[in-house]
DNA sequence: TTAATAATTTAGACAAACCTAATAATTATT
DNA sequence: AATAATTATTAGGTTTGTCTAAATTATTAA
């Protein structure tokens, strides 16, 4: 099925809205897209129609099985291109959610598993939010990035991935290693660097790359 | 200036038909963009009010100097990604245009920058065509990649580009060498081969990646 | 040079994706 | 439970970019 930009974004906005409420309404997915309720009403009509959503009015929305498929291959495509901006263009982390907006939009299968390959097959976006597979599933591996912690969380260093040398010297010097109970006091949003507490004693400051590359043990439960 | 993606297209057929006609006329920009010539009108119009074209009814319509700018910095993104395509997502070269031309929509010097860094600043595209430069100038090199040939048209190797261990022995096998004579015999359309003669003496077949790296010296006075 | 043909423009319509203002349904409050 | 406040929908309008059909202008051929 062949969807607009705009439906893929406002199919993207109930995904992601749908994950802190069980059915989004009019108005937050009108503020989450800056548009007016009333657009989003029209919107909704046609994704009804073409099945991408369970719609009664007034009763807000919540994506159709085939809505979530949709859903997790656009999430797909932006999360591979903001890692592509990243890893080869060198781009900051917080520089490339806009790009990765509009990146998102060249809907060619073939490009993203190109894209996919090329980038060797990366488990998680630079902001550590994992990136969903060809058939839409999430990484099974027990660890996430060390990035998706908030503030005063804690876990513990389960894994560190791309083992170069600069990366196990910064985790040396940081006194991070496998097993290491961490907790996160505080992120700074100017460039996302993450200021933390290593085995209780310690009070490192790390950069959003290196967060990348330390993995935390999941705490199961989580949606 | 902010351009539709509509705008750029219609501005980048103007360009392209620019090469074999002075004035281009509504229907032959119809014939190129897959529309009808009252559409082309209408666009017209708006780009005349935009002053990125010199158009006056009935007598068809010529980029202004802004609009041949506009032009090249489309070109560039479309050629750029090409490119990157080809090089680094292993496509094909004759599979890489419909993608590039979504991709080359998306509008952020920034990003265009920073890929041109990471291809290593290219000259010319997996064709064989030019790469403007970021003021929109082409290569002065004296150089331009085989693939730009046609069938019967003759040249000599003036240089070749990336000269890694393949690439040497790839032209060694094939008797090319700085200074050989080349004539085209052949190009075949299913994969870009192209079948040639080298010193009139050796006939052989070589892949158009390989023929992208053999730089003939340019016979001034071609547009 | 006039008539026929071809190319172009104009007029009017349509779909997509927005908008504002008015109305209706739901939820919260007294 | 009635009313107020909130949220959602409808009605009708706008802009962009397309279309068809009719009218106009330019070109070519008789």
């Amino acid at each position: 099925m062949k969807l607009s930009i705009s439906e893929e974004n406002h199919i993207k906005a109930i995904y992601h809205l749908q994950s802190s409420m069980e059915r989004v309404g009019t108005k937050d997915l009108a503020a989450r897209l800056k548009t007016k309720p009333a657009s989003v009403t029209d919107m909704m009509k046609r994704l009804k129609i073409k099945r991408l959503i369970d719609y009664k009015p007034y009763y807000g929305f919540k994506l159709s099985a085939e809505g979530k498929r949709v859903a997790l291959t656009i999430v797909r495509r932006h999360r591979l291109w903001e890692y592509f901006l990243v890893e080869k263009l060198q781009f900051d982390w917080d520089e490339v959610h806009e790009l990765a907006e509009e990146l998102e939009h060249v809907r060619s299968p073939l490009l993203i598993e190109r894209l996919d390959t090329y980038l060797n097959r990366p488990k998680f976006d630079p902001h550590g939010d994992p990136i969903p597979d060809r058939e839409g599933n999430f990484s099974q591996e027990d660890a996430v990035p060390l990035t998706i912690l908030k503030a005063n969380q804690k876990g513990k260093v389960s894994r560190i991935t791309k083992n170069n040398k600069e990366v196990i010297d910064l985790i040396m010097l940081k006194h991070i290693r496998k097993g290491s109970r961490i907790e996160i006091k505080r992120i700074f949003t100017i460039d996302g660097s993450i200021e933390l507490k290593v085995d209780n004693k310690y009070v490192e400051h790390i950069s959003p790359l290196l967060a990348q590359n330390i993995l935390i043990e999941h705490e199961n439960g989580k949606k």
